[in-house]
RNA sequence: GGCCCGUUCGUCUAUCGGUUAGGACGCAUGGUUUUCAUCCAUGUAAGAGGGGUUCGAUUCCCCUACGGGCUACCA
């Protein structure tokens, strides 16, 4: 347990990141920092045809804006570059080659056609085609070839992958940090394909490779990489390396209907499942840094999602997590991605974040909609905040400090009396007589009024409210009084006893 | 179809053989606020089914069911 801890997230750029892919990013990080480790992102575009231009930039800028970027990616502290798999095309092609040399593998030049027209014909009759030890050797390959005719070909030009030949006759026991003991049949694997024709390793290939070049410790990885374990651990064997310890993470599952997450689901179910919104020729999927979400609230929410310290504590800054996290903690099973609770996580941040920080955000919101205003923002935000879920809520929920109501809750205006506009009448000449006219103030000479002239609060301050706000709602009425000003306050109470 | 992983309240989860099965979200009710929200209190609701092992199983083993993943010259 010397070896230093360093572990990676290695994203394919073919789309905005999901949020899976936070989280297993989120996971490798914490897992990083609470080792003392190195926390570093590879980019595995080995697949050309599914490359998507921008969608590298956006991991970094996504991970970024979360607070969990990479110690070492492509561009910086490149010790053991390149970051970028398609960079390193000559060093997979030099260990595909050492392992046709000592046996480990062999060419195979079945064109995709024929190999389709195998797996049909296997399944018109109800078999299944596994392209391994029972069939390698009836197959275009270089096994049933000699040295020298398989040269010929390959110089001919005829295209070639380069197959893993998996061992037969073996019960393969590995262990997995979360799930324990994992035994595979070897009989039962394929010989996966380790280099491309088109002169790209496969995703296992790179991987491997990859993965032992820059001295990986430990590979966290999605629950859809269990099955490949066997071959991973057997590819270490052929090249005579120690693998790492492995870790598959559960997968985040649909909050409703079966099956894992997809990127389409949050536009449907109207949550994002991006945490920066992305653009496609189709449109743009919603991003949590664009719906108002605070990054800390989004890592908070994913790491308890599948994970959690054996306490009741469920609210954790970055530095609290990473000091609780363990990897033998995480839960096995999936778990369904829950919008409300994520959006509570949300809550729950926002109002304890400082009112002037929100008064900044707010800020903004303001100077988009052309409001200029001369009224103390951090106040208003305080008076507010814990009705809200997000930044951007705020706006609905105290535009009548910076606007009249145009127009009067439609339930709350039952509460206007016929007595009620004489009564508001006499509330403005009070009003009017205040000096000192601050919330305390005015609370008092207006409730020490109303109790001398025997006058029901409810008949006064519900009307009051509706006139100034527009809608029974909202924060304490004095402080609305107060902040909006004694002129605006009559002004509304007369434009009320008008309307209603 | 084959292989692998999984299964505790509607959801996220605690429990490492003996508990009134705990917490959180949501929902409901009550209190506070003569508004709304916050807050507080209370309630709602769970060990998939069947076999074992054991004095005793949610916990260990097996079977079934169900859920999930993989099964490409994609990652």
């Amino acid at each position: 347990m010397s070896k230093p801890v360093r572990v990676r997230f290695a994203p394919s750029p073919t789309g905005g990141l999901h949020i899976g892919g936070v989280r297993t990013a989120l996971f490798n990080y914490l897992f990083a920092k609470k080792n003392n480790g190195t926390f570093y992102l590879r980019v595995e575009d080995t697949d050309q045809t599914r490359f998507v231009e921008g969608a590298e930039e956006y991991i970094l800028e996504a991970l970024e804006w979360l607070g969990i970027s990479p110690d070492e990616t492509v561009g910086k502290n490149e010790k053991f570059g390149p970051y970028r798999q398609s960079e390193r095309k000559a060093i997979y092609k030099e260990y595909a080659d050492q392992l046709i040399e000592n046996g480990w593998a062999y060419y195979a030049f079945d064109t995709a056609e024929s190999l389709d027209a195998h797996r049909k014909q296997h399944e018109a009759e109800g078999k299944t085609f596994i392209y391994n030890w029972h069939n390698r050797e009836k197959l275009d390959t270089s096994l049933v070839i000699s040295k020298e005719e398989t040269a010929k070909r390959i110089d001919n030009g005829d295209a070639y992958v380069i197959r893993f030949k998996t061992p037969v006759n073996e019960i393969l026991e590995l262990k997995d940090i979360i799930r324990g003991d994992i035994k595979f049949d070897t009989n039962l694997l394929d010989d996966k394909v380790l280099f491309k024709s088109d002169g790209m390793p496969t995703y296992h290939l790179a991987n491997i490779v990859d993965d032992h070049l820059m001295e990986t410790s430990h590979v966290i990885r999605g629950e859809e990489w269990l099955p490949s374990m066997p071959l991973h651990s057997l590819l270490y064997r052929a090249f005579g390396l120690e693998a790492p310890e492995f870790a598959h993470l559960p997968l985040i599952l649909k909050p409703v209907g079966n099956g894992k997450l997809s990127k389409r689901d949050g536009d449907k179910l109207g949550f994002p499942v991006f945490p920066l919104a992305w653009k496609t020729a189709e449109g743009t999927s919603m991003g949590y840094r664009e719906q108002g979400f605070f990054p800390e609230a989004v890592l908070n929410f994913l790491a308890l999602l599948g994970w959690n310290d054996g306490t009741d504590k469920e609210l954790y800054s970055l530095e609290e997590l990473v000091d609780a996290f363990d990897l033998n903690r995480i839960h096995k099973a999936g778990a369904k991605f829950d919008p409300e609770k994520n959006k509570w996580f949300n809550h729950q941040y926002l109002i304890t974040k400082e009112d002037d920080k929100l008064a900044e955000l707010f800020k903004v919101e303001l100077s988009t909609k052309g409001i200029s205003t001369d009224l103390d923002i951090t106040r208003v935000v305080g008076l507010v905040k814990e009705r809200a879920n997000f930044v951007n809520e705020l706006w609905d929920l105290s535009d009548y400090f910076f606007e009249a109501p145009t127009s009067y809750d439609e339930k709350a205006s039952k509460n206007w009396k016929e007595e009620t506009p004489e009564l508001m009448n006499k509330v403005i000449v009070e009003l009017n007589n205040i000096s000192d006219f601050t919330s305390l103030n005015i609370e008092s000479l207006l409730k020490e009024w109303m109790t001398t002239n025997e006058i029901g609060m409810g008949k006064v301050m519900q009307p009051l409210r509706l006139s100034l706000v527009g809608a029974l709602k909202g924060p304490h009425l004095f402080d609305i009084i107060e902040m909006i000003g004694k002129e605006e306050s009559i002004k509304r109470i007369e434009k009320a006893i008008q309307t209603l």
